[in-house]
DNA sequence: CAAAAAAGAGCATTAAAAAGCACTTTTTCT
DNA sequence: AGAAAAAGTGCTTTTTAATGCTCTTTTTTG
């Protein structure tokens, strides 16, 4: 999964659960510059924020080994 | 996944492919310095870093939607 | 066991993530 | 359309990730 995609994937999900950047940032502690800055495709986020919304948002992060295909 | 949990899984996978963490640093472009520290815990990687260490580990990184468990 | 290889740690520098503040643009809603 | 809310941007500071170099410790191997 590339930044693109898991950017995607947390706005949509933030979208979903119908909450605001300002609501998301004091749900998880993270700051809303680095929200807005995450979402707008601007920054290379640290696990730890990453993470923090993932957690509050009932997501997680995974590192998988590839499944081969055919 | 935690931090400890998936630093335990770019460990292992490193193992199993027997490679060095110097080797991996020639092929992920990743700093030496920043495999040591990361896989000592002593950092908090960026998205960046952990990529370029799955993509050339045939790994990847995911974010999804927590499953509910009964 | 001794030598070699690999991993880990201290120190310093550079680059950039995280953060807050204020302002603009876009979207939403009445 | 106009108001209000939300999202995005510029600027700045602080913190820290990433990096390289050197040295020590641990592990592997002959």
């Amino acid at each position: 999964m590339h930044l693109e995609e898991l950017i995607n994937v947390l706005k949509k999900r933030r979208e979903v659960l119908a909450i605001t950047q300002e609501h998301l940032a004091e749900l998880s502690g993270v700051g809303l510059r680095t929200i807005k800055a995450l979402e707008s495709g601007k920054s290379n986020p640290t696990f730890e924020t990453l993470s923090k919304l993932a957690d509050v948002m009932g997501m997680e992060l995974k590192l998988e080994v590839k499944i081969l295909r055919a």
